[in-house]
DNA sequence: CTGAACCTTGAACGTTTGTTCTATGTTCTC
DNA sequence: GAGAACATAGAACAAACGTTCAAGGTTCAG
């Protein structure tokens, strides 16, 4: 049964499967014996390549946020109309949560982290939701140079507010059947910022 | 040491104590010998007066909406400006989460449990987060009946995306030590939502 | 063909987990 | 004032935890 001097597995589908398991159930709900069976390797495979359970953790996270995260929050960067990209980040995540309800990884971390107890995984994580706000951000000054939102918009505030909005309806995606609620929100968000558009035809 | 058929400690006392732990720490993280060691409780009075753990945590949480939450979104009922009323619940999570960064432990709550794994706890939190919501879409409809919000206002809608909100920023304010962006996402959404207020002055 | 280097498996370690049991003390009732 | 009823503290329990160890098999260099 033992292997010869090569990996016999593939370490990024091994982080894969524990990124998930800490998705859906959490760092402290989920144990090492979970992962072993969801991964299918032994004790030792898993240690010697990763550490142990906090720095498998760190590199789910980071995994999340290259993957999950990127697929989310990338094309904002690029898209034609970030206006448009932006209003459909709501619905998106409704569509995602609609099947496995699990939220994001990030949300879930946030809730086990906290600032005194763990100052080291709490920076960890400022550093990886930064990135998203960021991203917010950066597509609200874009829009904002673009002529699709007013001049006097404060793009830094609006992107705090978007993150805010993003990371609860993840976190109620977690406990709510239907996705309703998540467009319901959508919804009177986008008859808010039609506001703070520029308007053309009036 | 041991004492007579009266309970020597006042069960609430320790309710408060163990609602407080899985506040900050959650369920999963939070052991039955911390609750012990916090309380001063030997481990039987524990078990007799509780249940088990897992009863403790749904006392916990049932004690944590008649307090915290009450206290919170209890004023929108009666509070002569409904619309300020809502307006300030930001400013004062901003201001809760300075000192302790605990969040909400619904929120917490929401990120340990999840839809298919227990579906009882998560009835349970649903139950409470109607509260929350039904608190916030009351406040709302009588704000426009006063005539503080226009009357094509779609209250249920708004209600949700501030609970959205409010989820979203305590689960923020874990693991951000200012409150800085809260009150910076305040200050986006009420930059938003002055749009829909009846304009009485121009 | 030999042996060092590697990977794998699975048993084993010491803790810590949630929970229960035992022994002991206190109070109240009759 | 005796004894039932209750509360208490702390020892004790089995199970599960994260982690390490020992043993065995496979590959490749020389």
């Amino acid at each position: 049964m033992p292997r010869g001097p090569a990996k016999q597995f593939d370490p990024t589908d091994a982080l894969e499967r524990a990124m998930e398991l800490f998705w859906t159930r959490g760092f402290s709900a989920t144990s090492m014996a979970e992962i072993r069976a969801a991964t299918g390797l032994g004790a030792k495979s898993l240690y010697d390549t990763f550490g142990n359970k906090r720095a498998l953790y760190f590199q789910a996270i980071e995994h999340y946020t290259a993957t999950v995260v990127d697929r989310l929050y990338g094309r904002l960067a690029t898209d034609a109309s970030p206006a448009t990209a932006v209003a459909g980040l709501l619905p998106k995540i409704a569509r995602l949560n609609a099947r496995d309800h699990r939220g994001c990884l990030l949300g879930v971390a946030m809730a086990e982290a906290r600032m005194s107890e763990d100052e080291e995984l709490v920076a960890f994580l400022k550093q990886k939701l930064q990135v998203i706000e960021d991203a917010l951000d950066a597509a609200f000054d874009r829009s904002k140079s673009m002529g699709e939102l007013r001049a006097d918009v404060d793009t830094r505030s609006l992107a705090r507010l978007y993150a805010v909005v993003l990371h609860g309806a993840n976190l109620l995606a977690r406990v709510e059947e239907d996705t309703e609620s998540i467009l319901s929100a959508h919804r009177a968000l986008e008859a808010l910022i039609r506001s703070q558009r520029v308007d053309r035809n009036q």
